[in-house]
RNA sequence: GGACCGCUGGCCAAAUUGGAUAAGGCGCUCGGCUACGAACCGGGAGAUUCCAGAUUCGAGUUCUGGGCGGUCCA
């Protein structure tokens, strides 16, 4: 039930009668008239543009409009209270006590699916995220993008939406013959007593690298790991295995569970590389050519190569790719290609793709090759989270595979928690810099706006105990007819914006939107219970110990919000702390 | 050289997607627990939204040009 939506249809139907009986002109798209939230020190409770919108069409001042347009709002809407024009044009309504009984009552009884955007067309995504190497744990750097992934899946489920999320496993490629081979030393390290080479810098020197090649050891207790190119294809397969239990691990620990985990060496093994460059061969999309040096780039020696290239510059690239290197083999763009070819052919509505910052430079060319592919500008949508910097001691924290130097995502869970983790990960938009300081963030968890929002839950939860009821049994009231004071009024107008926040969080992809929103009900809920100190008529429990109707409901519906809203987030709200 | 992201009080930042007097937090400052939980609240100080143009009833938000920071470019 979304209050503003449901208005404006009412505007819609009326202007479109005025029109009818030629009593005002109206443009071809109707497109910009909307019914939104007013400004706090604005006593109403929504607001219209739509005299402004139509001002110019009509050759009146947005005011004269906005008076006219009153009169008829008026006579087909009994529940308004007052409605009035207000400086540039704006038409403020404010209903009467019956309207928010109407929406109490209605929010209540379907408290579960509140929010829900119920006019979105259901469809199906697909949505990859995470899909870190397979060559050791998830670090920091790793967790932004699994969480923003996790959460908006969890966003598009609750918009009642069909969700798989996808996890693509790198596990092909010079990357993954390297960290086989560290695997393989640190397995004679442990069975010969040999020396791990750690001058080798192509080697990973990583400690949990003997972890796996313990369980290596343990299953394939018949080995010799005497020759490295006879077993690398198995010890590969294992390897890989292992890392990526670790990752599930990590994974689970931050909340998240994929649905399936889509190997890149089946997919060149099964020769979809190959079909798939066939099928753009076919649209004349690929050709064998040379790909320009960058300008400015010239003494870097670049070297002109004669390779296999996509021309992603049809679909607004800056230049063509490359799916060959000059020895034949595929990039990995090529091997990424016929991935999202597979991903087509499962036949998604949409796909979305999660990515870091430094893989920005990758998306016109996937998406141009999703538009060639499916025919549809808008079948892949890459949505990219910034970078993480990291902080210690006041310093930024440079993290570096290599020297095994990093924090991993077990690190922060066992330092600050999953909860608080994702929370602040959250609380900022996607495409901003996320500062994360590490001491801070130890030192200051009780500072952490997780706690805001949920000793908000808590204390509605005490309220409950200690009238003797259950906070999570569903509430039937008779009768809704209520007569709430300014100050509630103020929190019912903010339960009646979650719908929106969930709309345009979903179809903005901006999950960061749901943290803030918690906050700012938090915030004016807290605020009324301390005036409850002042004024004994603002506590919840009476003098004979009860709690009168309307405050119970209204603590009802503030805690399911809460709750639903937490429970995207991927976070618990416990009833005590 | 190009692409993408950012630039909003001392610091971190939000902004109903083009709306009304630009949120909130940290820090600073003054105040509030004989409690439905102070992990909380109230008051105060602090702004030319990087710069210059343009678009219009109206720009932090759109467009053009420029500046700074970040990320990336077989």
């Amino acid at each position: 039930m979304n209050i503003f939506d449901l208005y404006l249809d009412k505007i819609l139907i009326l202007i479109k009668k005025l029109n009818k009986d030629k009593l005002i002109v109206l443009p071809e798209s109707l497109n910009g008239i909307n019914v939104d939230i007013p400004p706090a020190n604005f006593d109403c409770d929504i607001s219209t543009n739509v005299a402004m919108f139509l001002s110019k069409i009509n050759k009146k001042s947005p005011i004269d409009l906005a008076n006219f347009l009153i009169k008829e709002i008026k006579k087909q809407d009994v529940l308004i209270d007052s409605i009035n024009v207000v400086k540039p044009g704006f038409i403020n309504i404010k209903f009467k006590s019956e309207y928010w009984n109407n929406f109490i009552k209605n929010v209540n009884d379907n408290y579960i699916n509140y929010g829900t955007n119920i006019k979105e067309k259901k469809k199906k995504y697909l949505i990859e995220f995470v899909s870190a190497n397979p060559t050791g744990p998830l670090h920091v750097g790793h967790c932004r993008g699994a969480i923003l992934g996790d959460v908006i899946s969890n966003l598009l489920i609750f918009n009642k939406h069909d969700v798989s999320k996808e996890y693509y496993v790198n596990d092909y490629g010079n990357q993954i013959i390297n960290f086989t081979k560290s695997v393989y030393y640190r397995i004679r390290e442990i069975i010969y007593n040999e020396n791990f080479p750690k001058d080798n810098t192509d080697l990973y020197p990583g400690d949990y690298l003997i972890d796996i090649a313990n369980n290596i050891i343990k299953i394939k207790n018949d080995y010799k790991f005497d020759n490295f190119e006879h077993i690398a294809k198995e010890l590969t397969l294992l390897s890989v295995s292992e890392s990526l239990k670790l990752i599930k691990g990590n994974l689970a620990n931050l909340g998240i569970i994929h649905d399936k985990f889509t190997s890149e060496t089946t997919i060149v093994q099964n020769k979809e590389v190959e079909k798939v460059i066939e099928n753009l061969r076919q649209k004349n999309l690929i050709y064998q050519g040379k790909i320009k040096a960058p300008k400015g780039d010239n003494d870097r020696g670049w070297i002109e190569r004669d390779q296999l290239l996509f021309r992603s510059t049809d679909f607004g690239d800056d230049k063509d790719r490359a799916l060959q290197k000059s020895d034949k083999t595929w990039t990995y763009f090529a091997s990424d290609v016929a991935y999202h070819h597979n991903k087509l052919e499962r036949n998604y509505d949409v796909l979305i793709n999660i990515l870091g910052a430094d893989h920005a430079g990758y998306i016109k060319r996937i998406t141009s090759v999703v538009e060639a592919l499916s025919g549809s500008k808008n079948k892949l949508v890459c949505k990219v989270s910034q970078l993480v910097k990291l902080i210690k001691e006041g310093k930024p924290f440079k993290m570096s595979k290599r020297k095994g130097d990093y924090i991993t995502v077990e690190d922060l869970i066992s330092e600050v928690g999953k909860d608080a983790t994702r929370f602040i990960m959250l609380n900022r938009s996607s495409d901003v810099e996320l500062d994360f300081d590490f001491s801070k963030v130890k030192e200051k968890s009780k500072e952490n706006p997780l706690y805001y929002v949920q000793y908000c839950f808590a204390r509605i939860s005490s309220v409950f105990r200690h009238v003797g009821l259950d906070i999570n049994k569903d509430l039937k009231m008779k009768e809704y007819n209520f007569n709430y004071s300014k100050d509630e009024m103020n929190i019912l107008k903010k339960i009646a914006e979650w719908p929106k926040c969930i709309e345009t969080a979903s179809s903005r992809l901006e999950p960061h939107r749901i943290p803030i929103y918690l906050y700012e009900l938090s915030s004016e809920f807290h605020s009324y219970w301390n005036m409850g100190k002042e004024d004994k008529s603002k506590r919840f429990i009476n003098d004979d110990k009860k709690i009168p109707n309307d405050k119970l409901v209204f603590l009802k519906i503030i805690s399911n919000v809460i709750k639903s809203g937490m429970s995207i987030v991927g976070v618990s709200t416990p009833e005590k702390m």
